[in-house]
Order: structure tokens, then sequence, then C-alpha cells
DNA sequence: GACAGATTCAAACACGTGTTTCAAACTCCC
DNA sequence: GGGAGTTTGAAACACGTGTTTGAATCTGTC
């Protein structure tokens, strides 16, 4: 087994030991605050695979939350540099759009070249928030979700309210991010499920097929939000 | 502020202290399991709430692994009689059983009168799995996924096969979870959002229209899975 | 009322946590 | 090579954790 300082050492571009112990120290939270989570995890466990001492995150960060915020950011940006989202280029047809949509953020979250870091991390955040959060929404979902919003109008008929296309891109995100929360159900409900590269290209067809098929009939069905009147409001009797 | 102990005694129904104690704990351990998680929560928070010693705990239950197993299938179990899912019954049309699957989902992992508990901890349970996850997909998950199958079978074309049906239920199910585990996101990006029993019932609505309208489409554009030759796979350029 | 058994309680135990301390080792520059 | 400044290291600190202990109290029964 070779500790995180090694490979950093070992890989030339050793800056110094301050920038090589600091990069291990990265590398290493980024590691075990994917796996256990902020809370859980421990500057101990930390140090140890970065095969520094237990003063050295005091030292280079100055304490446990500064090191997961730095984690937390340094993470969203590779996971966005690796796959970024689409472009907003008008030329190209919406539809496509969204399917790079997917993709894309299905392989920020999932890829395995990634470890899934980045969506275990935000995952966590997002069931059990840090102070980070916030900062999260701001600099990472929010854009995020006003691309998805963008595109969506794009694709939808003239006559889909705001809110339509709100609760539509929550759809679609929440397509997307249940195989990230919940894969630990899917795997013991799907056993065969590989979560490999293949699947996540599957799954963008899915998702995207499935969401633009829904898409084209909501903006069928027209714009008044009153229909269905034969189900009344929970009338379940057994 | 009254404790939990102290409203199980006032509600009359004292079967001894014995009980008394038992119930305070549970109930109290619910609030706390579902408010900071399993790990993140300790027994002397729960024996406070409950108006009970630090030993209480381990008296009545053994350890923290067991209260925490007994709160979960309690919650579990009450969650489940509030808000049944809908029987099997081919008499309904698969199209109300869907929406009926649908509102009974949301209404027991998010609505008020439970606090949200159970979803709560079913959120943590999958992002940050304990020991008790395998009893919990045995129990409650799996026997919800092949209910979701079976409605999903009546609704689709004949020459829908066995892993569009799954896909379509993780799709589904996604949409639902969506505003469970992602409740502190959507409340930063859309704080009008009220997560009540009206928007419980709007959710439901949206989630199986286009639902619903994407399986028309899935249906409708037939069994083979090869289409789409314009995109190659990952060609973003720029 | 007295006794056995059940239940509660304060205190303690053993361990793990984030953080701090300060001396030792190292680095870099002259 | 020497010394200032940086970085590391082992140890300790203060606190919080789940669990245990054994005495005190309560409960039901004769």
């Amino acid at each position: 087994m070779s500790t995180t300082r090694q490979r950093v050492r070992e890989s030339g571009a050793d800056a110094g030991s301050h920038d090589a112990t600091r990069r291990a120290l990265l590398d290493a939270a980024a590691d075990v605050f994917a796996e256990v989570g902020f809370r859980q995890a421990t500057i101990r466990d930390i140090c140890k695979r970065a095969a520094a001492n237990v003063a050295a995150v005091n030292y280079h960060f100055g304490d446990k939350e500064t090191l997961y915020a730095e984690v937390l950011t340094e993470q969203s940006r590779l996971a966005m540099r690796l796959h970024p989202s689409p472009p907003d280029d008008p030329a190209v047809p919406a539809a496509i759009r969204l399917e790079q949509f997917v993709r894309s953020f299905l392989q920020r979250v999932l890829s395995a070249e990634l470890s899934a870091r980045h969506g275990r991390m935000m995952a966590r955040e997002m069931v059990d928030p840090t102070r980070a959060l916030d900062r999260l929404v701001k600099e990472s979902i929010r854009p995020n979700a006003l691309q998805l919003s963008s595109i969506l109008r794009d694709l939808a008929g003239q006559g889909t309210t705001e809110e339509v296309l709100r609760l539509a891109g929550m759809s679609i995100v929440g397509q997307i991010l249940f195989y990230c929360h919940c894969q630990p159900v899917v795997r013991r409900l799907f056993p065969e499920s590989p979560y490999d590269a293949g699947q996540l290209e599957q799954l963008t067809r899915h998702i995207t097929d499935f969401s633009l098929s829904a898409l084209r009939g909501l903006s069928a069905s027209g714009s008044p939000s009153r229909r269905r009147p034969q189900t009344k409001r929970r009338r379940a009797r057994t």
C-alpha cells in the first residue's frame, strides 16, 4: 500500500516539501471525506493516509473545516473541468444539449476516474449539509440549474409556465441523482448493475429519452393545469 | 419545552414506568436519529430529551445500534400505516394506481405529520448506510420496487423489456426522492417552496403526469434501443 | 409492612476526537 | 558552514463518546 504522500513525491513536480505535504493532505482528505463524510472523517486518518503528522492539517489549513472547504471546491472544479457542461450554443438543438447536460452531469458525479468523489461529497452535503453548502449552491448548483432551465425553455412549448419548467428540471435532476444518492440500494436491488462507463452511457440515453418524451407530452397537453377530474384527492379506501 | 417523557406520561396509557421510559426513548431517538443520523446522534442527547438517565438506553435496548434498528422499523411501519401503498387491484386503471403510488410514497417520506422522520432516516441510510440497510431493503424497499414494477408492466406496451421497466421505475423513484434527499438545496434554490400538503399534492400530479407522458412516448417509439445515430459519444469540443 | 425483583441514577471507565505545544529537523540563502 | 525561517514530530490537552457499575429507589405481592 503506497501512501498518497509517496505517490506525490515520486511523481516529480516536487515543489518543496511544503507543497508536497499540502497536496498529499488534499488528496487523502478527498478520499476520506468522500468515503465517510466531513463529520465522520478524522484528521488522524487523513494524516496517516498522507503520511503526515497529525499537526499537519492545522499547520497547512488551520482546521478541519477549512481543509474540507478546500477539498470540496477543488473536487468540484476538477469534476467540472473533466466533464464540462455543454456550451449554451443556440445552434445545437435543445434535445442534443439536454443529452449532453445529462451525460456530463452523470459523469461528474459517478464516473470512476474521479472515484465518484465529487458525487459522494455532494450527496452528503445535500442529505446532511455543512456550512459549505451555501457556497456550493451559489458556485456550482445554481449555475447548473440555470443552464438546465435554459435548455428546457428551448425544448418546451411556448405556453409552458416557469413553474412547469422548474418542476421538469427537478424531475430530470432527480433521475440523475438517484443513481448517485441511492447507489447502495441500487446495488442491493440489482446486484448485476455494473456502474461502469457503459452503464453511464445507457443511463444517459434512458434519462434523456424519458425526459424528452415526457416534455413532448406535457407541451402537447397544453397549459391549463386543471386536468384529470376523475381523481378526487385522497380517496383511497383500501 | 416539554420533554418526550412528560408527554408520554401525561397522555395517560401509562402501562408502568418501564414501558413509559421505553416509549419516551423510542420517540426521542426517532427525532434525534432523523435530525442528525445514527452516527452523529448521541445517547446523552436522546436520554436528555426522553428525561431518562444515560444508562436507560443500555438497560432497555442493549446498545445504540439496537435502539436505532427498532426506531427504524417502527417509523417505517408507522409511515406505511398512515400512507399505505395502493392495493394491487386490476380493476383500477394503472395510471390511477401510479398516481396513488406516487402520492403515498411522497407522503410517507415528506409529510409533516411524521416530521418527515422516515424520509430523513431513509435518505441517510442510502447515502451513508448502516448495518440496518439490508433489512430495510428486504422489508420495505424491495416490496415497494416490486409493486412499482407491476404498475409499470400494466402501463407499458407489450414490447417493453424488463430493463426498460427497471429504468423507468428508477426514473420515477428518483423524481420522488429528489424532494426528500435534496430538501436543503431546493429550499435554497426556491425559498418560496413551502413543502406543505398542497405542494405535495402538486408534486404528486407533476411526477405522475411527467412519468405517464414519458411512458407513452417510450412505448410509442417501439422496442429497438438502437436509435439516435447523430450523436457520437463524447464529442464536446469547447 | 417486608421482601424480591425491576428500574433508575450518578459516577466512572476506556477510548477517540480536534487542536495545541514546543522542541527537533530541515531548507534555503549568504 | 551557519543561521533564520519553515516544516515536522511526539506528546499532551480538553472534551465528548458509548458503555458499565453498583448502590439507591421504586413496584407489585404476600
